[in-house]
DNA sequence: CGTCATTGTGGAATCGATTCCATGGAATCG
DNA sequence: CGATTCCATGGAATCGATTCCACAATGACG
């Protein structure tokens, strides 16, 4: 099956590679006869340009790669699609890595991009600055989009992960709870860092107990929610409310509460992180902290053009709010004995 | 930022572009003394060969195509994970594209995996042939995941779509049910056409109704869920089961049951689609027809890799299995006033 | 009516890697 | 020891599109 080339299409329609090409690129300087010669020719060939050549010959593929560390976690599904759509409006193709919550797979992604040539790179990366070097140096403009590594210059649209946890954890104790059992991000991320940070400044300012065994460290996978959920709700001194930082361990984390029979809402309250529509189902439906994944997608790629276009770009935060569920009820006075 | 290339590897190592280049692709007649200096010089330049280039001499790219027709349905997701997974074990990088349950952008990205020449097309497709034809006349190797045209000779591994539907039918009867409601995935699809006929076929093969308005067609997203429940909710004689062709309308149609404080399991039965993790968090947990995805994935990878050897591939059909959750509990005897 | 821009065109160079082909030197064999 | 194979190597062709450059034809203008 070898493809039909500019050079077929030059020929069957009488003129050069060199004219052929212009009326394909729509340079302006071609006559009405050389398009109508062409435009057939390309039609009856089926001629579909080489996008390797194309690009090996220009400097650009018109391809942007975006880097997330795990599709299967709505939150960044939603972002793939945002992005992806965003990107298609600037005549864009964007090609999708998935790095698995995984260092080496990250850093494999990095060198695909690279070798690929996309015109620009969107990634919501994990690690410090080391594991980064490669794409730092390489000049690829590249905008983070959800997390962020600080000190690398490059810029980023991130959520406010403080104002979130801190009206999380403002509701919780505002109800009477004091015992607040959080289940973290990993701390090789700043928006498991920043979360993490947020809810220890929020529980010191407040009447709540600050004991460090309130904190289960977990990876963003809805497996350590559960381990997690598990530890916490074992401790001897229960805690009477959770919260998780981020999806797939919220689901993972209230699970256990199901399987172990500790009615949500009634006997433990629970909040958990980004809106997911399955979170609205659930009864009581679950009090969470939100974003705008949309803008976020959406302002990553306008980003990534303004800097494509050699404009400097401010880096963005964008706004989390509380959204008050059945999950989080009015405490009732316990009634004594 | 201008890339180093073969040439500057070449001329710092003292050697030609064409040891450089045996070196680098492991071709056995090298010198010890060749492949020291050319492994320092791509050390010290930090060279990235140009995969445009490469693709260009060699006729493969070392790329596979996947589209799909929504990133943000988890069924879709979780496919997504898998191929990708199962593709970088064979040394492919996945280009994905989002077609978004539309005609349109679906044919855009078929444009787009042909221009960018990747070796082999894995696509859960809709529409019919008439929508594929240029993807056909290209000779792409391609596979067909989940989805199915009839009638192209295309390879594909898809779900049990009847099974599923039949045992879930004849659970619902066996509870004593008589008017099921079926929320329909679109026609344009295989999936959505299967399951369907098996689903009219079982109810006309048991004591339930069988009248047409018990039918709603959606469109596997989301929104047509909810629309689908209101219109059978709002029957004069409502059906006492639902059943939902996909996860997305799945959870539409359970949002608006909440909604309307219509309590699933005791007032109304509900079999949702694909075992998606949020569903076991409801209460009560959903009944669900599941598939296994990840088989789904790898083996459609593994198709593909065969039809790339030469090998003829032999179209697969995947088991479904009812899973008998809460939402489908027993139905009490009516007792009389 | 000559000069000068403008326009459409084709030939050939180019992008960066791979690979065919020819060559010189070393190793092997009768 | 001469003939032959084998190996490592460099020069140059190649993949398919774009684009620089040169040139001819046309039109505009003083």
């Amino acid at each position: 099956m070898r493809s039909v080339t500019i050079k077929d299409v030059a020929v069957k329609a009488g003129v050069s590679t060199a004219t052929a090409s212009r009326v394909l690129s729509k340079h302006p300087s071609t006559s009405p006869a050389a398009r109508n010669a062409v435009e057939q020719a390309v039609a009856e060939l089926g001629f579909r340009p080489n996008a390797q050549a194309r690009s090996l010959r220009k400097t650009t593929t018109q391809t942007i790669g975006l880097l997330l560390p795990d599709i299967r976690n709505p939150f960044f599904a939603d972002l793939a699609h945002a992005v992806e759509q965003r990107a298609r409006d600037f005549g864009y193709v964007t090609l999708f890595g998935n790095a698995n919550e995984n260092m080496e797979q990250q850093e494999r992604y990095f060198d695909v991009m690279l070798s690929q040539r996309v015109d620009g790179l969107i990634a919501a990366p994990q690690g410090d600055r080391a594991g980064l070097v490669g794409i730092l140096e390489s000049g690829l403009p590249t905008v983070f989009v959800d997390r962020v590594i600080e000190g690398t210059g490059v810029p980023s649209i991130s959520p406010d992960n403080r104002t979130g946890i801190r009206a999380a954890v403002a509701h919780l104790t505002g109800l009477g709870h004091r015992r607040i059992g959080y289940i973290a991000g990993p701390q090789s991320t700043s928006t498991g860092r920043e979360r993490l940070q947020a809810y220890q400044e929020a529980i010191a300012a407040s009447p709540a107990d600050a004991s460090p065994e309130l904190v289960y460290l977990g990876d963003f996978q809805a497996a350590s929610g559960a381990a997690g959920a598990h530890a916490l709700l074992d401790l001897p001194d229960a805690p009477t409310a959770l919260l998780a930082a981020d999806s797939l361990m919220s689901i993972g984390a209230i699970g256990v509460c199901n399987e172990r029979g500790i009615s949500i809402g009634s006997e433990v309250a629970f909040v958990g992180y980004d809106d997911i529509e399955a979170f609205t189902l659930l009864n009581p439906a679950l009090t969470v902290i939100a974003h705008d994944v949309d803008a976020m997608g959406r302002g990553a790629v306008e980003m990534l053009v303004d800097v494509l276009a050699g404009e400097p770009a401010q880096s963005r935060v964008l706004p989390s709010r509380l959204i008050i569920r059945g999950s989080t009820p009015e405490l009732l006075e316990e009634v004594g004995p």
